[in-house]
DNA sequence: AACATGTCAACTGTCGACAGTTGGCAGTCT
DNA sequence: AGACTGCCAACTGTCGACAGTTGACATGTT
């Protein structure tokens, strides 16, 4: 099975890469050894090279010359720059989703909005796929296939951002309710509001992952 | 010379490849011969490669499995799009720029605005660069490094889909007028506004873009 | 004539090996 | 003791070659 059986070595490497990175099997800081990680996955330097290259582009991994590849670690600045960003885009997706919105994204919004709920009062932990699940389905409704494909970019990089910082759940009720309005104005076809809910949720997220980074 | 001189092999070819690329040298469609276009950078497959997904990841290529890379060439509705995300992104540039500016980004707008205007008056056609140097002045006045890095690539997809269009002068004064408009906005510190006048300004650059299309 | 099938050249995906660079360590000098 | 110099191992950058896949052309079939 030399050939690609159904993707891709440097396909597959990045699947395998990018969960290790994201889930913080690599910790930041450190280095990825081509050859030792080539071996590891039993596949050829080339492919492991251009899965690295990738996952590079997608800022999971910085390249410096001559040394190798190393997983970023970012300090409060990056935390703040990268919000910035990902305000800027989730901002517009919710002016978008505002007025383009059908009934089956609606649907779609208030069940994801169901399910923390229910979690919520089970006294679970409000899982962080949960509230991915939200802003995919708000990006779903936006129907701007290129922001959405940034937006996606720029949550990885928080998701690794916050590999090694545990979910707080004293922060759960503010983002369930962020998330309500945020409904709530999307099915009045609201963007300028929709928008302005976005931005406060995304400043009290960046303020709780600040706060947690500082302990 | 083997080794990397000044920059890799693999970079090299990311400069050159793009420089191609953008300005239509390799159109639109075309596909990219890996072993052709090695030989004629007189580097081997690897390199070239590399220098092929970095591009990729820019979206200035388009893989195929098996097929190889191609120039996309879009079509209308790409076009519309590509600037629902770069209003997203210069949008908010805008509205960061005007309260992060300093007088030293006031001057650099400023001059780049001269330098248009005087241009102008000559009768000079209104060159693309000067656009450019525009957006660019307004990005380093928000200070927003992300931003300004998502907005150099989108910006350079948009310059793709320029090749093979003519500038056309009779939106030059429009431009004009939104750019000074836009600095008299990032002047006063004016972030509503600041966003609003550049929402309008690419909703016609856009729509001019469309109409060049369409011919 | 239109369609299905077999064959083939061209190209991509992958591999192993070599060359050059980098950072660290031992040894030496001041 | 501290700083400097010269080696050395480890690793990245690069290359050439092989294997497998794809699309196209030629051939045969209905």
């Amino acid at each position: 099975m030399t050939p690609p059986l159904h993707l891709s070595l440097a396909g597959q490497a990045v699947d395998v890469l990018r969960e290790q990175v994201l889930t913080g099997k690599i910790p930041p800081g450190s280095r990825v050894n081509e050859v030792e990680v080539a071996q590891q996955l039993g596949i050829s330097r080339g492919p492991l090279r251009e899965a690295i290259r990738h996952l590079a582009s997608e800022r999971l991994l910085v390249l410096v010359p001559h040394r190798g590849a190393f997983v970023p670690d970012a300090g409060a600045d990056d935390v703040r720059a990268l919000f910035e960003l990902r305000t800027a885009l989730e901002c517009a997706a919710a002016e978008l989703a505002a007025s383009r919105r059908t009934d089956v994204d609606l649907v779609r919004l208030r069940e994801v909005c169901a399910e923390s709920r229910r979690n919520y009062r089970a006294g679970q932990p409000f899982p962080y796929r949960l509230d991915l699940a939200f802003h995919q389905a708000l990006l779903d409704a936006a129907r701007s296939p290129h922001i959405a494909e940034q937006v996606r970019l720029v949550q990885q990089r928080v998701v690794l951002l916050r590999s090694g910082l545990e979910d707080d759940p004293s922060h759960q009720q503010a983002s369930m309710e962020d998330h309500d309005e945020l409904v709530r104005a999307v099915e009045d076809g609201d963007a300028a509001r929709a928008s302005a809910v976005m931005r406060r949720h995304l400043s009290r997220v960046c303020a709780q992952m600040l706060a947690s980074l500082g302990r």
